[in-house]
DNA sequence: ACAAAAAATGCAAGTAAATTGCATTTCAAA
DNA sequence: TTTGAAATGCAATTTACTTGCATTTTTTGT
């Protein structure tokens, strides 16, 4: 723990946002786990934290692409560790809501026709939806 | 007027959905402007409409697939006519939230590596986000 | 064309996710 | 360690969206 602890107060240090607590174990258990979460996952995970708090955090990640919110359609927003090396999207069953990440990705070039056509800073958001195995011939919908 | 006229009362009636005053008039809208439009937008355009009433209108069309949900991650839900000779995806501005088309999509070999893994009826939404040629120095963020 | 059944609408109240104001606590710089 | 700045908890608020119910409109069957 004591590796992934420095890396933490790393990442907080350079976006300058104070070393606190509650931000250190907000960043600890999305580094650690396979998301992306909701609020409500990442609130029951976080001992003595109140909600809003863990909003502004979140929206402090996500100012400082630490995290990268994922939008399903469901009005539930979804935030993940946001991993330089590791860019992916995720699909989510229609029926069961889980997620899974879909590793391929080569939206690249897509991108750079809108950054030819003008466009700054430029990036996506992509989510699939499908019906899973599991979920085949079981609909709850 | 008479042709797209007929063009909405077949529509409805393919889908099952009775014939009124204000769904054709949600869908003339619809289809004769280009989207993607929030509901307040919509209700705007909609005389003697309730908020309720659109809302309503919309998730059966959606339900139908006659609109498409688009979510730019800024929790207003915005729907658009769902041309199927026209598929395509949008870019925000990250400053002004002006939307504009993209037209170019390969994401039909990405749905297929998800149909291969075992999903049925995949499905997916992409959007993009840039700072728009009109918002490079001008900041309002 | 008309009556009965089914569905849509308006209005008002209700949800639930997200935000905000303010007093208190914690963190960071000197 | 003191001082200023930033983060937190709590409660209230905002906002997108939904729902219940009485009324109106549309559809169906004869």
């Amino acid at each position: 723990m004591g590796k992934e602890n420095h890396d933490i107060v790393h990442i907080l240090k350079q976006a300058n946002l104070s070393n606190t607590k509650i931000r250190k174990a907000i960043l600890e258990f999305l580094m650690k786990n396979h998301g992306p979460f909701s609020i409500d996952q990442i609130h029951k995970k976080i001992s003595n934290c109140d909600y809003a708090t863990v909003y502004r955090c979140i929206k402090k990640f996500e100012e400082h692409r630490i995290v990268k919110k994922c939008d399903f359609g469901d009005n539930i927003s979804r935030y993940e560790y946001k991993d330089a090396e590791h860019h992916h999207h995720h699909i989510m069953c229609r029926n069961c809501q889980k997620i899974k990440t879909v590793e391929y990705c080569f939206l690249k070039e897509m991108e750079k026709m809108l950054t030819d056509q003008g466009y700054k800073d430029v990036s996506h958001t992509l989510e699939f939806f499908g019906i899973c195995q599991d979920c085949q011939g079981n609909n709850t919908t």
